[in-house]
DNA sequence: GTGAAAGCGCTAACAA
DNA sequence: TTGTTAGCGCTTTCAC
């Protein structure tokens, strides 16, 4: 089988043909067809005003005739933008997920909030894995840039709260969205309410009748670490309870989490109830709970935040803080687009709250 | 705050810039800071023969200097590389899998598997989905190659065997790879082995000592589902077994697979063992066999294919046929890649077999 | 309101 | 081996 390419041919290999690709229909054809000038049609698909409506009806139908699609390189190369937004996730936590193959919701999630919103207005996104203890971060994300021209950058924890990336963006100018980060000076920032959220299940506890509740912090470098914490010290505080020996920092992860159980089940004044910042650290907390002897919830209740698909399967199912990861996304590419367009944006940060899923990991204290 | 654009300024929003983005660094410069043309530039970057190795060290020099990184839409302009492939998935599955928030291993996998590969070519994976049932998949896919320009496109089932999809991507030209699908006519395809892997799990039980060994086959369209069969029809016959009244068709849905399994162990010669062409059929055969009061493994053993992350979480966790997915996804990158670069190609189907899982659900028959 | 001309950053074809 | 020229498909600028 030979190229029949019109163009110079490349190699046939075993049949497939490679050839240089062009446009079948652009938008020259469409403006011939029409009787219009170029710039007339790119009027009418970029939907500009000082078009007459007849005119553009015209157009559109010899759009609509060809089957005439921009090419979305060309637009970039002359225009401004590249329907493209780029979402930046943490390169080893995103592995190590995918590695232990016990799924990734973030990943999941995000893609599908994200994803079906940039449809929705003619983007696509493209996810990119971020090291964000790398020392060559800002020429990596420098590279990416040049490359890929995005019309928008969607930031997740902890890469949200990097100066590095964020100094970055802000000097070249491309509006980014920072997820799970509280507003710091004109950027678009989203978060999910970590603050209310950590407060509305310390209360949930107390209202069950708990008053030694214990926290699992999570890592430092995340900002909704520090907010998760601070939501349950002020709920504790309002309700004149004691923090005292009631929290432990863990990094998210399984072993960092037995780690703080332990510490915590074994102290004087054992604690009734345990709210861990990660469904990780939740679920070694149960593990080890039962290890020493304890019944969840008869003798220790246990709530997480994420709710990832995971703490439906340990027993007892964990009652959990839902994060709506989909929604949040969906919205932070609504801001990037609006804000590449120049429109007007709401205060920040846009909050999108979760909500306390009950499972079967929280009882009232014993006695 | 205003904006400093070197260009001309548009809006500025909540302090958000936004403005008419150029490249910082083009071939110009590097070609000025070299003092060499542009053309040897470019076949610098291109790796491209005919160019002096003093000469290349400049230019790499004057590139590394500058931190200059060509542009993709400039290069798939005038070039024939995009540098983007694209990975269809089934939209209606994808999406059921995130609304249930039970995870998608399969997008997880091929995330892995397809983004670290392209990133070691240099390029970006862009996934998208496809509805297969719907009657504009032609001008849709079109509509997405002429926007995208891919260097190649991976086709997941049941695309993978969808003609409207494989003869457009022919005709356009365009490399792809179809997963989970066999080869006819030149095209690039892997598969992992299904056949084999089906008779792998029934050879293994009937080591085991069982001798009606039944079978939930997947739905129609997917052409692995066939292939599954067979491989257990065959494995059957090689060993002498009947497999009459051993087989009930699912869709490899939960509900398909409770249908197929009352199917089965209602009937007069009750299988000892069941096989099910997917994690989802056979955790329905599962709890299934526990409401019509049998045990599992005591009076049923049970072997799924897939082995995504839910089936180590249900009672008993299942032994199952594990697909290698990011691997397999990983050498469709590559081949997608080398077929475009008119590369030679290795004999097809490529084939990456998966393994057998050995957990819990697995016994001798009794007696 | 519409059109013509100039160029975006890069590569293919050809010339030297 | 290297350089020159002519676009790729689109948008911007500016003239009408």
């Amino acid at each position: 089988m030979r190229c029949r390419s019109r163009y110079r041919s490349r190699l046939s290999v075993r049949g497939i043909c490679v050839g240089r690709r062009r446009q079948s229909v652009t938008i020259k054809h469409v403006a011939a067809d029409a009787g219009v000038s170029l710039q007339t049609v790119s009027r009418v698909i970029n939907n500009e005003a000082n078009v007459r409506p007849e005119m553009k009806e015209r157009v559109q139908a010899s759009i609509d005739k060809l089957g005439y699609v921009p090419s979305i390189a060309a637009q970039r190369m002359s225009g401004s933008r590249s329907y493209l937004i780029l979402a930046l996730n943490d390169r080893e936590r995103t592995m190590e997920n995918w590695k232990a193959r016990e799924g990734n919701d973030w990943v999941d999630q995000m893609l599908m909030g994200g994803m079906l919103q940039c449809a929705e207005h003619g983007y696509r996104l493209l996810l990119e894995l971020v090291d964000t203890h790398d020392d060559n971060i800002q020429r990596e994300l420098k590279a990416t840039i040049a490359a890929l021209q995005p019309d928008g950058v969607i930031l997740t924890p902890p890469h949200s709260d990097n100066p590095l990336i964020t100094d970055l963006l802000e000097k070249q100018k491309i509006p980014f969205a920072r997820i799970g980060s509280r507003d710091n000076g004109g950027s678009i920032s989203l978060t999910m309410g970590d603050n209310r959220m950590a407060a509305m299940a310390t209360r949930y506890l107390i209202e069950k009748g708990h008053e030694r509740i214990a926290f699992i912090a999570g890592a430092e470098e995340y900002a909704l670490s520090h907010r998760r914490k601070q939501g349950w010290r002020d709920a504790m505080a309002q309700a004149g309870l004691s923090t005292e020996g009631l929290c432990e920092r863990g990094d998210f992860s399984y072993a960092s989490g037995e780690k703080a159980t332990r510490a915590l089940l074994s102290g004087s004044a054992r604690p009734t109830a345990i709210i861990a910042s990660n469904d990780q650290m939740a679920m070694a907390a149960n593990a080890v709970a039962h290890e020493m002897g304890m019944r969840v919830p008869g003798d220790v209740s246990i709530i997480s935040f994420d709710n990832t698909p995971v703490v439906r399967f340990v027993q007892p199912p964990l009652t959990a803080i839902d994060q709506p990861i989909a929604e949040v996304t969906s919205r932070a590419v609504d801001l990037v687009i609006a804000a590449h367009r120049g429109d007007d944006l709401p205060d920040m940060p846009v909050v999108v709250e979760g909500r306390l899923i009950e499972r079967d990991s929280v009882a009232r204290p014993r006695g």
